[in-house]
RNA sequence: AGGCGGAUAGCUCAGUUGGGAGAGCGCUGCCCUUACAAGGCAGGGGUCACAGGUUCGAUCCCUGUUCCGCCUACCA
């Protein structure tokens, strides 16, 4: 029988192509509620429809088509459904982009024609990712694909969003909000980046309208905002100002007073001056104490962040004053404003001051606290079965340290904005009908952009529900306007467990997938996504929607650093894939994933990973040169030592590659996998047949032949999640039934493969063969060279072992072997080193130079005689022998008895070199 | 400010009932030995951040300190 000739090295490009189109065709990846086995079922978080794979998705994606391929081999009924979402602001401000380097805005297209616009560049690049994840070999149900304004899932929302608002989860109302003026929305409070800055803490003094003569002094870091001042709180158990609650302060530079309040929750006495402006229309503690104190608001900003002159007039700015900061961004007009009070001394202090700012998520733009009608979602009845969910176990949050993390944030949320400014989006399904509010309904009708804007102002009677309504049932008119805001991205992908699914529809998929098995994700959507998922799946499914949480790392580049375009140290996976292959990135990013630290990544580690595939990719091929001949299958226990204890070998690395996958440590199950497949497999077992192979008449061959077959089928279907291309490929050119590895079993263990025995003799040969190898190197024997060595045990049965294992210990020994017990050794001529009673000798040819083996042996002594000191002391003190266990004083008692055996033999050996070189 | 995580070889990181410190990469030396130079063999390299405590015994448990991350936050 002849056997296919390999390639020397492993072309990962040709392969790759090939198979991911073969296993698309195939539809083994396609999932139905009809397949037996237990279903096992994950939604893969969406990416953004029109963006492209970052290595953060390589290392999400990879893992999760780690667990999906295992279960698929395990015989699970296994969905992986994949999908993107619409990423509302981002992808607005893209195609926003694309606009203006034509000339255009969304505002000169007009809504409709601006979506249209989208939807059209979503067609365009919407497959940009979907491509390059079946590239990474993800291995979903593609023709399951979801988005989340997919009909069905819009369907979804407006279900949700009306069962919600019937219910009165979700209300609307005038709220200081987070904006972002570049954006022109609202945010919610996580879209929201800190961000610590260096600013300025500025002493401003107020006069107090009874007495000109006396100030009261308040620190602010923002002075622009004195004019939306509403008034100024002390402490009311602060001596130095209680007495002054209920006078009046005149407010610089406006024609205002405003009056001194006692504040308690606002006020820090340590804090600046101890008293504080408070300015309820720009902040949102003010905001709160402005509540508490019934003041009214003042905004002086409009929704660009530009001083307003419209509302300085209101709030009674003095007119010279309105004509030289109106329309100025805060940066401009401050230092102004900083002048005027200067020139009036009211400004007393600047100093230094560290504080933080709030930015846009998206586009880094300072966000503005600003006071504006949204819509939100009250949060706490949502939030607490979510957090009893994860309390009593039902979700299981992987690494268990994130769980606080989860409970705290959740047990302090506060309600969720969910209305966006935007265009691109699910429209909020509510209706104003124009006659009733008639006031309420402002159009701007402008050229510019900002004064086309449409506000239905608070307090507009909504009309929520799936269509638009017929009749106003108040005033039976027929004429109405729909709000025009849409709902946050996160809203729709909250849903995402069960509308993928097919809800509202009770489908069959529903009912075998639902809840989920797994979710992997990245910390950093942790409270955006996962919390979300959890608090709707429970409202609307009655369960949880997955039962495991999985948080994996950031990843960074070897540096630490964030990986950023804008810093330029991105690794494109794509990039990656095609230098290194796709399995030595996937490989990479497993190995790497160890709970709680983030990733370093850098390329060599691919790289190496990369020769790992090259290295299997070559023991394939020294296996199928071999494999001519007669196969076997003799009983396990029946096969020669190298097979018996390779089968042992891979039975425990089947063993621990399986339980650590069971507990998400990727990094272990990928370790034990290269541990055993380079250093056990390749190592040694293809080194120990290899004798047998090459000699057709042996006895052995059969078997070893039938060995090697099955062991390297076995571990490419053990490595199969993790390298899905390199395995599938080899697994074609060995002996095999079936037609894909995809779909072929996971290995299981197998008892009659366990051989602890052969593990011992295995031991006891590593350790010779080390031995000898030292001795070479000490003595400058080529590797090449035929040597006479000499190896005896001080144990009984390892001396027996040492009969046993003769064969191989001449081969990999590379000469005679002589199993004399040492005292029938060579006086003179001769080489010993001994550890741990074992002892090999090799015959000293020549005039080699002998100072590098005594220098060896003279440290291996010190090294012993350290060792032997510290055991003796321990074994010496009183009462490490009255409390130790009797078990670990036995053990300490062995080593020192070995060692001093040990010693006595080396120190012979060393006299033995001594009078080698004194001759 | 609070919470969480981290500090172990030159680098990146493993290391649980507390008892002889490990891997990968890099480095040094030798070798193109018929699967693989994307390789083989051998080797050097560590007060386990610091200071206390518990213990017969601490990289591991406790307390404090320093440094580095991340998250949360209403100190104007």
């Amino acid at each position: 029988m002849s056997t296919p000739q390999l390639d020397k090295t492993y072309d990962a490009k040709a392969v790759e192509a090939r198979w991911s189109e073969v296993w698309n065709q195939q539809g083994y990846f396609h999932a139905s509620p009809t397949h037996t086995g237990q279903p096992y079922c994950i939604v893969i978080p969406p990416p953004n429809v029109t963006g492209s794979l970052h290595v953060g998705h390589a290392l999400n994606h990879s893992l999760q088509d780690i667990l999906i391929r295992w279960r698929r081999m395990q015989g699970r009924n296994v969905l992986w459904l994949p999908g993107t979402d619409h990423a509302g602001i981002a992808t607005q401000n893209v195609v926003e982009k694309q606009l203006m380097a034509e000339g255009a805005s969304r505002e000169s297209l007009g809504r409709e024609r601006f979506i249209e616009r989208i939807w059209q560049w979503k067609a365009a690049s919407g497959d940009t990712i979907i491509r390059q994840q079946k590239r990474l070999g993800e291995s979903c149900d593609w023709n399951r694909l979801r988005f989340t304004m997919d009909e069905g899932l819009s369907k979804a929302v407006l279900e949700v969003f009306v069962r919600l608002h019937e219910e009165g989860l979700i209300y609307r109302g005038e709220r200081l909000i987070n904006w972002c003026p570049r954006c022109l929305t609202a945010l919610s409070d996580i879209e929201v980046e800190h961000e610590d800055i260096k600013g300025k803490l500025y002493s401003i003094e107020y006069e107090l309208e009874q007495d000109p003569t006396m100030r009261l002094t308040v620190a602010t870091t923002r002075p622009e905002t004195l004019f939306g001042d509403s008034a100024v709180a002390v402490h009311p158990e602060d001596p130095r100002y209680n007495r002054l609650i209920g006078q009046r302060v005149r407010l610089p530079l406006t024609n205002r007073t405003i009056p001194i309040v006692g504040d308690a929750i606002l006020v820090d006495r340590e804090f600046g001056t101890g008293a504080v402006k408070i300015t309820p229309a720009h902040d949102f503690n003010d905001f709160e104490a402005g509540e508490r104190h019934g003041l009214p608001r003042h905004p002086i900003f409009n929704h660009q962040a530009l001083l307003d002159p419209e509302g300085l007039k209101t709030a009674g700015v003095e007119q010279e004053l309105i004509d030289v900061i109106a329309a100025l961004p805060v940066t401009k007009a401050r230092p102004k404003i900083e002048q005027a009070l200067k020139d009036r001394g009211l400004l007393t202090k600047v100093d230094d001051h560290k504080m933080a700012i709030g930015k846009c998520y998206r586009c880094k733009t300072v966000v503005e606290p600003y006071l504006s009608p949204q819509w939100f979602v009250k949060i706490k009845p949502l939030a607490e079965p979510a957090i009893k969910a994860v309390e009593d176990g039902r979700i299981r949050i992987i690494p268990e340290g994130w769980t606080n993390n989860y409970l705290g944030w959740m047990r302090d949320i506060k309600d969720w904005c969910i209305s966006r400014q935007i265009w691109w989006g699910h429209q909020i399904p509510a209706w104003y009908c124009r006659a009733c509010n008639k006031d309420l309904i402002v159009e701007g009708t402008g050229a510019t952009a900002s004064s086309q804007r449409l506000t239905i102002l608070q307090g507009a009677t909504a009309i929520v529900g799936k269509a638009a309504p017929s009749t106003c049932p108040t005033c039976s008119g027929t004429d109405f306007i729909r709000d025009p805001d849409v709902l946050d991205t996160w809203f729709s992908s909250a849903l995402w467990p069960f509308s993928t699914l097919g809800w509202p529809d009770q489908t069959p998929e529903l009912k075998a997938y639902y809840p989920t098995s797994t979710l992997v994700t990245g910390l950093d959507i942790l409270f955006f996504w996962v919390a979300r998922m959890i608090m709707m799946g429970l409202k609307f499914m009655g369960d949880v929607p997955f039962r495991d949480v999985y948080i994996h790392a950031l990843v960074r580049d070897a540096e630490g650093q964030k990986m950023s375009k804008s810093k330029g140290n991105v690794i494109d996976p794509l990039h990656v894939m095609e230098q290194f292959g796709t399995d030595a990135l996937r490989f990479t990013l497993a190995s790497m994933a160890s709970p709680g630290r983030d990733i370093k990544l850098a390329e060599e580690r691919i790289e190496g990973y990369r020769n790992f595939a090259n290295k299997i990719w070559n023991a394939t091929r020294f296996s199928l040169m071999n494999l001519d001949g007669p196969r076997e299958a003799v009983q396990p226990s029946n096969r020669a030592f190298p097979d018996r204890w390779i089968l042992s070998r891979l039975n425990q690395t089947i063993q621990s590659v399986t339980s650590e996958l069971e507990a998400y440590r990727f990094d272990h199950a990928a370790n034990a996998l290269y541990q055993f497949i380079w250093h056990e497999y390749c190592d040694w077992y293809l080194e120990l047949i290899k004798p047998t192979l090459q000699n057709q008449a042996s006895l052995e061959g059969p078997g070893a032949r039938q060995t090697l077959v099955e062991t390297i089928e076995t571990t490419m279907r053990l490595l199969h999640p993790f390298m899905p291309y390199l395995t599938e490929e080899i697994w074609h050119q060995l002996p095999h039934q079936g037609e894909s590895i995809v779909v072929q079993n996971y290995p299981i263990p197998n008892i009659a493969w366990t051989a602890p025995e052969m593990d011992q003799r295995f031991a006891l040969l590593e350790h010779s063969i080390g031995l000898v190898r030292t001795s070479r190197v000490l003595l400058n024997y080529p590797p090449g060279q035929q040597i006479t060595f000499y190896l005896a045990h001080d144990d009984r049965r390892r001396q027996d072992d040492l009969g046993e294992l003769r064969n191989y210990l001449a081969h990999l020994g590379r000469g005679t072997v002589d199993l004399a017990p040492t005292t029938h050794w060579p006086a003179g001529k001769l080489l010993r080193l001994v550890t741990e009673g074992l002892s090999v000798g090799i015959a000293v040819a020549g005039d080699v130079d002998l100072n590098k083996a005594l220098d060896r042996i003279t440290k291996e002594q010190s090294e012993q005689t350290k060792e032997i000191e510290r055991l003796e002391g321990k074994l010496r003190n009183q009462e490490f022998t009255a409390k130790a266990p009797p078990e670990v004083i036995a053990d300490h008692q062995n080593r020192l008895t070995n060692l001093r055996r040990d010693q006595s033999m080396l120190a012979s050996s060393a006299q033995q070199v001594q009078a080698m070189l004194g001759s």
